[in-house]
DNA sequence: GGCCAGGTCAAAG
DNA sequence: CTTTGACATGGC
């Protein structure tokens, strides 16, 4: 099947899903790290506790004590090591580029990329989220819910972020608008029907590949 | 109680 | 270069 069918089917079947919900650019590179690993209502809780505490830009961010944002992203989990690397962005940010961002992501994308890569606590896919998301740059991202649906509906063999990135890429066009929208319906495909020990295949809008290939993978 | 969630890093093999 | 373990909370 062609990404392009994938992503007609998806979207007839879920509609609009209004990614990312943030209020500014530094919040969505906060919340993108935040997630990782990590169920999206507990960085709500987290993202509340930070703008309570008036900690959502990088000034005010670096200028914290770490014990301060520690507390705030305390539900999201991994606060320890994800304390230090809000704040260590935030510092860089605010050293390099002030609280306006516009500059940062105004950036060719090739520039961008090689800069947020370069952050601890940044790997493949939150770096594709920044660019994307908060940068609005033409990017497929790979989560896991991508690779093990991907692979399930038997599109892809390959589980690499690289092979499954490019698969998409290469005959989707270079459009930020539908890219958002495709990473958004994996999300949701993957918490709908995609599970991984019970799938529920009999709601999967790729329902007749996922039956076929089956479980985990 | 066990499994899972919008991963990443450092240390081994 | 690929695999493994640690990191931590909250909902089902």
């Amino acid at each position: 099947m062609r990404p392009k069918l994938v992503f007609e089917m998806l979207r007839a079947a879920y509609g609009p899903q209004h990614w990312w919900p943030g209020d500014s650019p530094f919040e969505v590179i906060v919340g993108a790290v935040l997630t990782q690993n990590t169920a999206w209502a507990n960085v709500e809780k987290a993202i509340a506790n930070l703008k309570k505490a008036r900690l959502l830009t990088p000034s005010r961010m670096a200028k914290a004590p770490l014990a301060k944002i520690r507390r705030a992203i305390k539900p999201s989990g991994y606060y320890n090591q994800k304390s230090r690397r809000v704040k260590a962005i935030a510092s860089y940010l605010a050293k390099h580029y002030g609280d306006d961002l516009t500059g940062f992501l105004g950036q060719p994308a090739c520039a961008l990329k090689h800069e947020v890569e370069s952050w601890k606590g940044v790997g493949p896919e939150t770096r594709d989220s920044i660019l994307l998301y908060a940068a609005g740059k033409p990017v497929f991202v790979v989560d896991a819910y991508t690779v093990r649906a991907a692979n399930r509906a038997g599109l892809t063999k390959k589980r690499a972020y690289r092979d499954v990135q490019e698969f998409f890429e290469s005959s989707l066009p270079r459009n930020a608008r539908l890219l958002n929208e495709f990473h958004a319906l994996f999300v949701r495909l993957g918490r709908e029907c995609c599970a991984k020990k019970k799938p529920r295949c009999g709601e999967c809008p790729l329902r007749k590949p996922c039956l076929r290939t089956g479980l985990p993978r």
